[in-house]
DNA sequence: ATTCAACCTGGAGCGCGCTCCAGGTCAAGC
DNA sequence: GCTTGACCTGGAGCGCGCTCCAGGTTGAAT
């Protein structure tokens, strides 16, 4: 149950310091809890959420999605819509996966043709 | 044998008349007749390299590498580079998908332990 | 007590890849 | 001959997702 600076939070995310600001701005992140002082300290919860996120973000998700889920999750009465939501990216992922393999193979016919006529 | 006008090529390769001029400028493409008006010939070859560009600027390539390999493709002494250019990029889009495989596995499991927790 | 790196905020700036605009030209149809 | 819409150029503007900056505060170490 310890806690985290922003510095060991953007390490163990991956995400800037400036981008883990940037996200609680955007209400992507709920608000961050702070010391007396003022500086966040981010929670073993936050830096799960964060992976989470990281995960979702890298899958392509656009940062307008990311607040949705992330509105979400901090209503607890919503584990069907983060579900429908999670499930609608998992088909845009799929999506995403065969329109890949599609192009790899027209990449490899490329190649392929270019080694025939000249290799 | 036919030729094309800006609006043609637009429609059959996917980018907007915009971007056609864009990646004119930009050097991606190579430079397209003209009418003695100065109005773009698209012919067919360029209809096919646009196809091409396409499907590698679908896959991820960014607008650098896409010149790279339109520069490429004016010099004919350059089939071994090509090839080497889209081994690469092939190798990224093989990355990415391993990726994406990835990020779908970790979804799934978040939408089994919703389900698991709440349905 | 002082230093100094890490932190804070609000807001501006940036890189990519287009996209749009102003102001003018060309050419098919009437 | 005139209209009209697609086209031309150079350059500005935009949307996304950060990233950086100025100017100020905090707090651990010396």
């Amino acid at each position: 149950m310890r806690t985290y600076t922003p510095a060991e939070a953007a390490e163990r995310s991956g995400f800037s310091v400036d981008t883990l600001r940037y996200y609680e701005r955007e209400g992507i992140l709920a608000p961050v809890a702070r010391t007396a002082g003022g500086r966040r300290t981010y929670s073993d919860s936050d830096l799960s959420t964060l992976d989470f996120l990281r995960c979702l973000r890298d899958a392509g998700m656009p940062i307008e999605r990311l607040r949705r889920y992330g509105e979400l999750c901090r209503d607890p009465n919503t584990i069907a819509e983060r579900i429908a939501l999670l499930r609608e990216h998992a088909v845009a992922v799929d999506n995403q996966i065969d329109q890949l393999r599609r192009y790899r193979a027209r990449v490899d016919e490329k190649i392929a043709w270019y080694e025939g006529s000249a290799g």
